[in-house]
DNA sequence: TTGACAAACGAACATTCGTATGATACGTCT
DNA sequence: AGACGTATCATACGAATGTTCGTTTGTCAA
């Protein structure tokens, strides 16, 4: 009962202290108090602070993940997609979905951070949710070709569409700064848009210009 | 003499610990082990750990920064640019300089962190180089495309050229674990040409697919 | 030699850190 | 009722943190 609300309000206040400071600039004790108990909460659920970092990732980062590429994933069992369709869904799951706009900036920040430095986290999303993703883009983008793509090619175009994706998510301050825009509706679906275009043009050609 | 000896030995161990692990993760007592010298040698020469964080960015990274993108700012002067070589001349300036893959690697995690959670590091970064390069693409793109361009536009088309660079040296370590190649002079090569194939497609189209 | 000053150095400061321990309250069973 | 398991809570521990202080060392100029 309690302990169910205890544990969810340390998770909520982890998972957003963490994102916006990062592992070591976060004290266990802010945790707690933000989370309205008390110090030894953590460790009485959670064993630790790293292994609370980790159930944040474990029920938090990768459960939102999951349910924001739930439409990206409806694709697989569609015919006659078209690359575009495939590229504008995955923009669009990942900048204009149900989180807010907090909620997106969280979840890209704590796993930017991981990229910079691995660790164990990483390693879960690693295996629960990136290389299934690439997958699956890999898969629907093969399809919608028609024809085989070198993988490796294919690899770096799928991990050049998450940079962007994870960049303007994650890095929302600093881009909304050197822009001058705040991250309205608007400004999100320009980013939709941006992405789009930017990733679609730079599928399946071999560096000639087309403008 | 041996004064700025230290002061450089303090800085070369701060930079690589601080791009390792971030500015929380790294004691004093860590740096000044790596440097060779005493405790309180950080305090004397740099006045508090923050500052001397700060002095990193100020004496190593933008001046790393100026070197490193000093053959795109000799395009300047140059006539008759197509966008094809203003953008493989910024890739190639970014991924194949005279650094070695770990100060590359040291170069961008340092930088992702700071736009992960944007602090006064940032600031010095944005004035001094981020912002005076943004503009230099932007006037080198827009005279090569021989047309006005949407600013907006031409800023997030920008900042998405600089999403790959930064994406493909400071997540070095994630990328290399999920296309299973080392970051040898051939796939960094092979990233090169892949960046501007990439962005170069993405640039001045409507959305319009071209293959 | 003497004086002065910057640098190096060791020790200590007060905090803060993550974690461990023991006690108390609350509920559900036999 | 009584016993048991779980959650809450207060406290305390040892270790590590950034910073300060006083002293010693080295090096020029007077």
């Amino acid at each position: 009962m309690t302990e169910d609300q205890t544990r969810d309000r340390i998770l909520d206040a982890a998972e957003k202290l963490f994102a916006e400071k990062g592992f070591d600039a976060v004290s266990v004790r802010e945790i707690t108090s933000a989370a309205k108990t008390h110090l030894s909460a953590v460790n009485y659920h959670f064993g630790s602070k790293k292994d609370l970092y980790l159930e944040v990732f474990r029920s938090r980062w990768l459960e939102r993940a999951r349910m924001v590429r739930r439409p990206f994933e409806a694709l697989e069992h569609q015919d006659g997609l078209s690359p575009g369709t495939i590229i504008r869904t995955l923009a669009k799951t990942s900048l204009e979905n149900p989180l807010t706009v907090e909620e997106r900036l969280r979840h890209g920040q704590l796993i930017i951070r991981e990229l910079a430095k691995p660790g164990e986290a990483l390693d879960l999303v690693f295996e629960a949710h990136i290389q299934p993703t690439l997958e699956l883009i890999n898969r629907l983008l093969s399809g919608a070709l028609g024809r085989e793509v070198d993988p490796e090619r294919m690899m770096l175009y799928s991990l050049s569409l998450g940079a962007l994706v994870l960049y303007f998510t994650g890095a929302q301050t600093a881009v909304s700064r050197l822009i001058g825009r705040e991250y309205d509706p608007e400004f999100i679906s320009r980013l939709v848009d941006h992405i789009t275009d930017f990733a679609l043009s730079g599928l399946g050609l071999e560096g000639a210009e087309c403008s």
